[in-house]
Order: C-alpha cells, then structure tokens, then sequence
DNA sequence: CTTGACCTTGACGTTGCGTCAACTTCTACA
DNA sequence: TGTAGAAGTTGACGCAACGTCAAGGTCAAG
C-alpha cells in the first residue's frame, strides 16, 4: 500500500515540492518510482517523512536532521545544540528590540538620532570592523552589551561627561591655543582617559595599538562631519585631530 | 576629499563587497567614478552610508532602507512596522523553544517522542496544510497555541481522557462487535465530540466538513502505524475507520 | 621594471523550498 | 475511444545580503 506524492504530502501536511527536494538532496527517497518515473513512498516513508516535518519544526536544517535520522547524531545532543542557537537568536532578537524602541523614542522625541544621538556614548558600531579585526568579536561584542546594558543614569552621566569634554574641546579651539600647547595636551589627555572607559576600545585594554587608534580617531572626527559637529565643526575638529597626534607621538 | 572603497568601508565598519553591493542595488552609488573604473566616496556618501548601516543593524532590509532614505516612508513608521516583525519573530523563537525544551525533556524521560507522544494531545501539524488550505493560517495557530499554552494539569487531563477513548476502541474491537453496532457507535460518538474539543479541527467549528474530515482521519488512523498503535494496531484502526464512517455517514 | 596592494567585473554558494515553464501520463467522461 | 483536466516529471530562476574565489587591470613604491 503506497501513496502518490501529492497524498503522502497531505497527509503529513507539507507539499510536493518539498518531498522532491527531499528526494533531490537525499534526505527522503521514495520507496518506489514508477516506470513512468513517478514517485511512489509506503509507511516506512510516512514515517521518516513525519520524523523529519517534526524536526523541522523545531527548527532543525536539513543537514542536521539528516545526521539524526542516519543516526550519526542523538537526538537529544542534537536538539540541546539547537537549544543553544535559539536561546542566541531569542537574545540577539531580545536587544534588536530594545535598539529599535530607543530610537523610536528618540525620533519621537525629535532627537536627531543620526547626527548627534550617533555620538551619544560613542559610536561603537562605527568602529567594529576594526575593532573585531584587532581584537576578535569578542572584543566588539562586549562593548557592544557594555553601552546598551547600561541604565539610563549611568549613560546619563556618561553623555554628560561626553558633552564637556566636547564643549571644552570647542572653547580651545577657538580661544586660538596651539593644538600643541599645554591647554590643548591636557584635553587631548582626558580625551584617551575617557576613551579608557569604552570596552572594545583599543585604550581600554592593554597592549592595543593605543597610538594608531588614537591618531587615526582624529582623522576620523576631521573626515565625518558628523563627529565633526561635536567639536564646532571642521575646523575644530582639525585641532582635536592635531592635538591628538601630538599628543600620541610623545605619549602613547 | 573623497575616499576609495576600502577607505570608506574601513571609517564606516563594513566592506567593500558590500559597497559594491549597494551600488549594485543601488542603494547607494559612488560619488564619483574614476576613469580606471574606480569607485570614490565623498563625506554625504559617508553620511549616507552610516544611516544604511545603522538601519541596517536595527534589522532593517535593504529596499526598507532605501525606502527610508528616499523619504517615501517616515522612519519611525518603518521601524514601528519592523518592531512588529521583530516582537513575532521573538514570540515564534520562544514557543520554539519551549517547544524544543519539552521535547528534549520527554526524550529524557524515555518516551518515544515520534511515536507514543506525536498523538499525545492530537497531532495538529499532521493537519497543518488541510486546516490552513480550509480555515485559513489563524485556525492553525489557534491550535498550535491552544496545546502549548495548556497547563500541565490541563494537558495531563487531556491525555488521560484520550488515552481512555483509545482503550476503549480497542477493547471493543477486541470484544468482535460490528463497528456498526451500538457500542461502536457510541464509541464513534464520543471520538467525535473528543475531536470537537481540538480548536482547528472541523469538528470544533460551525460549518465545517466534519462528515469529510472524520472519513479521512479514519483511513489516517489505517495508513499511519504510529496512529494504528493507539487502537492496537491495524486491525484496531480498521475497526475504528469503519465505525466512524458509519457515524459520519449515518449522523454528520 | 617588478612586486605587492588595491581595484574591477563576473559568477557561484548559502537555506528551503515557491513558482513558473514545458512536456508526459493518468483518469474520467461523452 | 477521443479528449479534457488533473497530476506527474525534470529543469531553472528567485529570494537576502553579501562572502568568496577567479581572472585580470591599476597604482605606488623601491
């Protein structure tokens, strides 16, 4: 007793297609085909077909429902390691939420998130290609949870802090003190002690490129005009750049 | 003052593959292009390309992105709509898990999942395609979550009470009654009102097939063994198949 | 002039089928 | 028995967002 495609596809509930993608990569063959090429499957077939529709569900690949039903793999080592993966997705999901409900509230609030809230505690995704080429993803992924699991007086304080470090960047710049001079230096020291405070950052672990990054943060803050408008604009963040390599050169 | 690909990937953290990317979608197009072929990058390509990555990291797809900064869709619209998607996603990931992690636990405990424990509480999957091609998708997700937010107390009594129909089918098939006698009849009776009990069947709606679908999860309960196993086997289910034809024949 | 770094345009691979397209076979009815 | 319509077959493209070669031009430095 045996069952055309499209009844064996009805009865477990899935479709024709599906069962020659199956038959195609292997993972369920039909227990007869036809002189006339048609695909026939009995009970054993029903069976494994239900098998694989259950794993499926759960949220298995083909692959690795492949490994268990060749009994390569347990089933419960197998849905424990799915476990994992799904426990990482439900977690990336849970914080792509919380991003998204902070930025609508931001724009809500008529912030001009892709300006200014971009700089609000430092940009870290700005620099993660760098930062995990460096350091590994560990690295990104820990300044990462650091910003976003901070509560909200703790990342007050830190804009705050951000806010003045900028504003006494401006006032230098236009009091018209040379990026070298002592003034100048003395900001361009609080301005790595304050890049100490964010994980990922090169400043804040030991033996990293601390001058490199430094030096290559100020080219960054003169090109994006972005970073830019938190010190007065071009020109003033051209005197954060310099005064930063100067301070790098002889410091770091 | 522009930038190359690499220059523009490295300050913004992505790739040169995926600036080309967009440029072959164009999302995003280099500001100039040398006579060599040569992609450059000015600073509102800079600017441009952050505000990419930035939705793109809120999880954003790419025509959803390019809908935005075409400003045919307001951002926070777009990203109260995303927050939509992604709150489901979050649901669907966590009914998966629960789902995952009570089966890992049955395996644990011995039982044999794909058989004994698919009919526990009525195999709603088996039905996926056939309830959601005649009700529509919402009658399968009202199952699906009719079982699963079950307490266990609730579904412990719902197994006991379908474990008590299924001994009395088979000890009335084990008896040689007619399955059209009055005993089977009843017995007939009562599955059909156990059914009605199971959202997303026929039977627990108005205006539904029941004759039909009654018919067919007969000739199932026949076809599939591990269903059989629940009437003692072949001859069980035949007997249950043929009594609740006449029933659906004689009273659907 | 050579070497190496960087650029270009294809084009395939990934995941699990959905969806035509073009054609053959089976089933049922006049 | 001719034929329509349902169902079967094998390709092959499409999707999301690039990663990853492959093969070959361009550029800057020694």
């Amino acid at each position: 007793m045996d069952w055309s495609i499209q009844e064996i596809a009805k009865l477990a509930g899935t479709t024709s297609r599906a069962l020659r993608h199956y038959d195609d990569i292997g993972l369920l063959e039909p227990s007869r085909i036809g002189s006339n090429g048609y695909r026939y499957y009995d009970g054993a077939a029903l069976v494994r077909l239900q098998r694989i529709l259950l794993l499926r569900e759960l949220g298995l690949g083909l692959p690795a429902i492949a490994d268990v039903l060749a009994g390569e793999t347990a089933e419960t080592r197998a849905l424990a390691g799915h476990l994992g993966w799904l426990r990482q997705e439900q977690d990336r999901l849970a914080r792509q939420i919380a991003s998204v409900e902070r930025t609508i509230e931001a724009l809500e609030g008529g912030e001009e998130i892709m300006a200014k809230d971009m700089f609000d505690g430092f940009d870290h995704t700005q620099y993660r290609e760098e930062v995990e080429q460096r350091w590994g993803p560990e690295a990104y992924a820990a300044g990462d949870r650091w910003w976003r699991g901070m509560r909200d007086d703790e990342r007050q304080a830190w804009k705050e802090r951000t806010a003045a470090l900028g504003r006494d960047w401006i006032a230098a710049a236009e009091s018209g003190v040379a990026p070298g001079g002592a003034e100048a230096q003395e900001l361009a020291r609080r301005h790595v002690e304050w890049l100490a405070g964010v994980p990922g950052t090169p400043a804040s672990q030991a033996g990293g490129d601390v001058k490199g990054y430094v030096i290559g943060l100020g080219e960054m803050y003169v090109a994006d005009e972005r970073f830019a408008a938190n010190y007065g604009g071009e020109a003033g963040a051209a005197f954060v750049r310099d005064a930063l390599r100067v301070y790098a050169e002889a410091n770091l």
